[in-house]
DNA sequence: CCTCGCACTGCAATCGAGTGCAGCCTGACT
DNA sequence: AGTCAGGCTGCACTCGATTGCAGTGCGAGG
């Protein structure tokens, strides 16, 4: 979109009586020192008062840096995503940085195809949302050296540096939160067995249900189809059929959460009087819900800004080892649960 | 990100034995016509046989096209964007075009900042969401020919294409909704008068009061500082207290509602029983809020489409005359209106 | 007075793809 | 046989910024 004369950097060295070179080694501050301080001083003036941006795209030819990363998500409508993204995007951009957008659907072919078009846009770097556990892609990319970061997964099998709240500590949150309000006979709806955050929890949950002596029955543990609220109601109409028992319920996250909500809604069953929920994520407007629902609240924000950084960090200095970071949680305790009915568990 | 070979033109052109611009032209569907066809095919052929992608960066040089599109929004983590934003995505990939997401959470300062910065990576095409009145910057772009279509906002003044829900429609549909339950003495929380939203609504709200024969007292429409709960909040206090008796208030968008539902928690005013509450946009989980609310419904995902697919079409013939398009809304009925207590208004 | 070194600046090539123009070759026509 | 047209192909330059290398000029030291 020209239009406007799209000032260069011959125009500024022209301006300001230069050589284009000196020009750019003068607005280049890495290379600043190599140019008499009055020059340089002189060509900034000028580069400012014309108001000069040098051209990214140009300079990405040369130097095949193309200040662009790409973030792979699954979904943008998930209403976890966009306050990762809003974090990340807050660091880059200072940094002079933007990021390219790119939404998967959890689909392995749609997330390889939209993987190829980001290194074809010549990404400098890879943050990944995107949950599934098996990523033969992941490895491949990692062993050409692409630097990337994982926000929410744990890759397991490979030395990616990632981002994650720290499951089994928030499970633990919610299973204690549920046991020391008497609650002995306790479900878990658990995510998606290809998702490493659905498998970490599920197996927080056993650990945190062994560790406190609560009813082991395996029938209590439910493993959704996916991340969704139909997904999260199917699991809980399932659990209640063999286990109708069930006084409180950890849901693999919100969504999951508020698909008990729809079921209780069908059938008359009074949250928290009759169950209690604890959801995963702490997802906007959930104080707002009937009841509002009791969770385990992590930073998105953070946790994106944080990925940002490192993965400026691995462009900057591919070889320094991968670091992994998990972030605390806490819980919030709303009005979701309350303790059983019937207090002798 | 390198490290694989990179595969460039020259490659391709020495492996099929010709020169890089034969092949540069056999490649390029556009002139392809002026190679030999079996020529043509045989670097096609080769080309996929190796991989080849064009770097869209040297291309971008030369063409000065990015197949970059900048996305101007307020902030992200408004719930309102996220599938206004994935729609758009949705047809700029097929297109070969990827979206550059900026936030400018309202403030005009930052939002020129970000606008320059999009064009300084030569984004083809603008599509903005911001919904601030004036606006000099984009009247200046307009000027400058950039290519770019408004979503969710009418700008006044000048002549761009835009996408924007029918406002008034929907304040129409909310009013004839609550009058039709009994309602006459009926509110309304209006959205900051800076933004063009806010000022159609409100209009159409004070048309719509009229034609009905409401009770017109100014005192019924407030004017909230922001799009926020917490305004709506301070507005929902203002207007109790100049008018104690209001029986319903449409809200100017959903957030705006929700500040009303803290305001009845504070007050132990009871939602719909005592005050009817309409919404606007139909964000994401509003049926399972405590009462789930009423609010008119938004295509946001076609608006993103339809906006996308207008800025192409802008990109591709620049000349077309601008054509705005209205989405039309619907009312959605759930459990945050019912008639008023007092049925004599 | 000459030479050497250093600080600075300019030249020109480069990144990868696109494109106007020139030139080649072939086939057809006179 | 000679000429011309037209279809293909290749050359070389361009986009805007970066960078290795070759100067230039100045001051200092011999």
């Amino acid at each position: 979109m020209p239009a406007v004369p799209a000032l260069t950097l011959r125009d500024v060295a022209d301006a300001a009586g230069v050589h284009p070179a000196t020009a750019s080694r003068a607005l280049n501050p890495a290379t600043r020192g190599l140019v008499n301080a009055d020059t340089a001083r002189r060509v900034i003036k000028v580069a400012e008062h014309l108001g000069y941006r040098p051209n990214p795209i140009a300079r990405g030819l040369k130097t095949s840096k193309s200040s662009t990363v790409g973030l792979v998500i699954p979904d943008l409508t998930n209403p976890l995503f966009p306050p990762i993204v809003r974090g990340i995007e807050d660091v880059l951009e200072p940094a002079g940085y933007s990021g390219l957008i790119v939404n998967t659907d959890n689909d392995p072919q749609r997330e390889h195809a939209q993987i190829e078009l980001l290194r074809s846009r010549q990404v400098e770097g890879l943050i990944v949302a995107t949950a599934l556990i098996d990523h033969p892609l992941l490895g491949r990319l990692q062993r050409e050296g692409v630097p990337m970061v994982m926000v929410n997964r744990r890759p397991d099998g490979i030395d990616v540096p990632s981002i994650t709240p720290d499951d089994a500590a928030g499970i633990e949150l919610a299973v204690a939160h549920l046991v020391d309000l008497g609650h002995t006979r306790i479900g878990h709806l658990a995510g998606p067995a290809t998702t490493s955050t659905g498998v970490e929890r599920r197996k927080a949950f056993l650990n945190a249900a062994r560790d406190r002596g609560l009813d082991a029955d395996p029938a209590l543990v439910i493993t959704c189809e996916s991340w969704t609220e139909e997904s999260g109601a199917v699991a809980l109409r399932q659990l209640l059929a063999s286990r109708p028992d069930v006084t409180a319920v950890v849901a693999g996250n919100d969504l999951i959460a508020l698909g008990c909500y729809d079921v209780f809604a069908e059938r008359g069953i009074v949250c928290p009087r009759d169950i209690s929920v604890v959801g995963f994520n702490d997802m906007p407007f959930l104080d707002k819900l009937a009841p509002p629902l009791t969770t385990i609240s992590i930073p998105h924000q953070q946790i994106g800004a944080e990925a940002a950084r490192m993965l400026l960090d691995a462009i900057a200095e591919p070889e320094r080892a991968a670091r992994s970071v998990r972030l605390p949680l806490a819980l919030v305790v709303r009005g979701s649960t309350a303790p059983p009915l019937d207090p002798t568990g």
